[in-house]
RNA sequence: GCCGCGUUGGUCAAUCGGUUAAGACGCAUCCCUUUCACGGAUGAAUGACGGGUUCGAUUCCCGUACGCGGUACCA
């Protein structure tokens, strides 16, 4: 029965052509999903044999260009990256600097740089072009007061001429206990100074004076709207309760609720992702892509999840890292009016490829348990119906966690390029290559971040500036002493310089000498490291080559004198 | 206040009515290693609360609580 009911819902499903699989728990929602008419369910196409056929996945990552690039930006960019790829389809960057107060200098290029440090380059851009530019909205300008004209011309908006201190005292005046923000909605629009409350010679007359107004679009009173959310299942409002949400504003741009839903429609934009943070104004959305007369090419919604500070609740902000101590933009940011800088995780020393996993494993899995995930795999195997509703928090040492793994398993070549970069301006001379890429084999292992190879692989390229052998001063001797001083000697008559031979030779000479070994060990890791930590030590000595390891080894016993 | 969304260990989370409620991070103990790691083993730790529906609820429904989001000529 059960595999007859999912049968009819995937067929359902594709008949409507949403080649994905939608969260669907049980019967009930599949009825309810069904196009038996519900009034005013405007995203539920009415019919199977009206939709056309499947069109190409379209999806776009629409930020506002207003600063860095934080985590719940990028993974929003990944959903819809990696959903669009998922299906073959075409990734969209398109900025949305309607606010022409807010634009900040560098941040659309900052936006762009993170995609490339991500491996998500968008398909038409700004930058790249495509078939439906301009991609910044302030060049649409244009295009859009055709839109809310016809709004208006069919009932559904209306010119407002009321002046930000209007709008102030209205909120002020009708502010009660019980209704803390007023909203400039169906009961009161007929209080304020607009094409609905005022004759239609006094509006031709105002907007032939050059009188500044706004459009706005009139909610109606007592209607439904409800869509079906690839995340959420059925949402639904009481329009009544939305504001009149303004369109188009005085200085002719459009709203984000005027310019998602036209560019969305122009460029044929079949899935938007977007945060939870937009689940309220979505009725406007909706109600629009219906006044326009498009309701059958509406997008399909997704709602994702909020990423939350770690500790406490609430969405995780610049803030929270600067208070904790870690990363939230993508990379680093130094705003241009304040001057201020945040540190970015690709500066701190994450892998792009640790970062997105990371991101992808915040409000998503497939299932099995698998946590490490390729670009490529992620693509494979992303589906939206498995994003999570609830939000998650943001736990940093996770997020290392994911960074360690990755460093391990990547392969010296892979690491190369940003170690020796860390190491060059961490005052280390590299100028062998493969010298490096074998250090680098031998201490991945103990690296989480990027810089920690500076610590763990710098007494490779220089000797300890001045070796702390605090911990082996307590028990040394006159025999010890006497061993390091005549250890010189031997190696210096080495003939194989390998780990081994090393390591047999100190052996014999410790036995010889009724010496522990494990005595001997620690001082000369000191000595040849700097501190207690690092790889084998006869491994060290092997690399660093026979004159490194007596140098350090004499400058060792001079710091013990 | 109102509207919407959410709620499985400290954190990320699996489970699509029947399980001893996976796994991962972190933590603790042990093994490996006379460094630090890596690796291995073990352990502590979870279904917000109250009602239904059902032979049986973490799972479905309804309340409550709590949290979050929204309530701009910002996105």
């Amino acid at each position: 029965m059960r595999t007859i009911i999912k049968t009819q819902i995937d067929f359902f499903l594709f008949g409507t052509h949403r080649p994905y699989p939608v969260r669907i728990k049980g019967l009930q929602q599949f009825i309810s999903f069904c196009p038996v008419k519900h009034s005013s369910k405007i995203n539920n196409p009415p019919g199977l044999s009206l939709r056309p056929m499947a069109r190409k996945v379209r999806v776009r990552f629409a930020p506002s260009p207003t600063g860095g690039l934080h985590l719940g930006g990028v993974r929003t960019v990944l959903f819809n990256y990696l959903f669009a790829r998922h299906h073959g389809g075409d990734f969209i960057l398109r900025i949305e600097d309607t606010d022409s107060t807010r634009f900040v200098e560098g941040a659309e290029d900052y936006i762009m740089e993170t995609l490339r440090w991500c491996g998500m380059e968008p398909d038409e851009s700004p930058v790249a072009g495509g078939p439906y530019a301009p991609y910044r909205q302030s060049e649409r300008k244009a295009s859009y007061r055709q839109y809310a004209d016809q709004l208006i011309a069919n009932g559904y908006a209306y010119y407002a001429f009321d002046t930000p201190e209007e709008l102030e005292e209205m909120r002020t005046q009708f502010k009660t206990a019980e209704n803390p923000s007023p909203q400039y909605d169906h009961q009161l629009r007929m209080k304020m100074r607009n094409s609905l409350s005022m004759g239609e010679d006094e509006v031709q007359r105002l907007i032939s004076e050059g009188v500044p107004y706004v459009v706005r679009i009139k909610m109606p009173e007592h209607e439904t709207v409800s869509f079906n959310d690839m995340i959420r299942g059925e949402v639904s409002f009481s329009t009544g309760t939305v504001d009149d949400k303004v369109l188009l504003k005085k200085d002719g741009m459009p709203t984000y609720h005027l310019a998602v839903v036209v560019d969305d429609y122009l460029m044929k934009i079949t899935h938007a992702f977007r945060g939870e943070e937009w689940l309220p104004s979505a009725p406007v959305h909706l109600l629009l892509w219906k006044y326009l007369g498009w309701s059958d090419e509406m997008p399909q919604w997704a709602h994702l999840p909020l990423i939350l500070k770690p500790d406490g609740n609430g969405k995780l902000s610049k803030r929270d890292g600067d208070r904790l101590g870690f990363p939230v933009f993508a990379m680093n940011w130094t705003d241009p009016r304040s001057n201020e800088f945040t540190q970015g995780f690709r500066e701190r020393g994450f892998l792009p490829e640790a970062f997105v996993n990371m991101l992808a494993m915040l409000g998503w899995n497939d299932g099995s348990g698998k946590e490490i995930f390729t670009m490529d795999e992620l693509i494979a195997a992303f589906d939206m119906s498995r994003v999570h509703k609830g939000g998650a928090k943001f736990d940093f040492e996770k997020a290392k966690w994911f960074n360690h793994e990755w460093i391990k398993a990547a392969p010296a070549a892979r690491l190369l390029p940003d170690v020796k970069n860390s190491l060059t301006n961490a005052g280390f001379s590299v100028t062998d290559d493969s010298y490096l890429a074998t250090v680098i084999e031998l201490v991945k292992e103990r690296c989480t971040l990027l810089p920690d190879f500076t610590e763990q692989a710098g007494f490779f390229f220089a000797a300890p500036a001045s070796p702390d052998m605090e911990p082996v001063k307590a028990k040394w001797n006159l025999d010890k002493n006497l061993f390091f001083t005549d250890l010189q000697g031997v190696l210096a008559d080495l003939q194989d310089w390998s780990a081994a031979s090393i390591e047999t030779a100190f052996k014999e000479m410790a036995t010889a000498r009724a010496i522990k070994v494990g005595e001997l060990q620690l001082p000369l890791r000191l000595m040849l490291v700097g501190g207690k930590f690092g790889p084998a030590v006869f491994d060290i000595a092997a690399l660093i080559g026979k004159a490194s390891t007596i140098e350090r080894i004499k400058k060792g016993l001079e710091n013990l004198a």
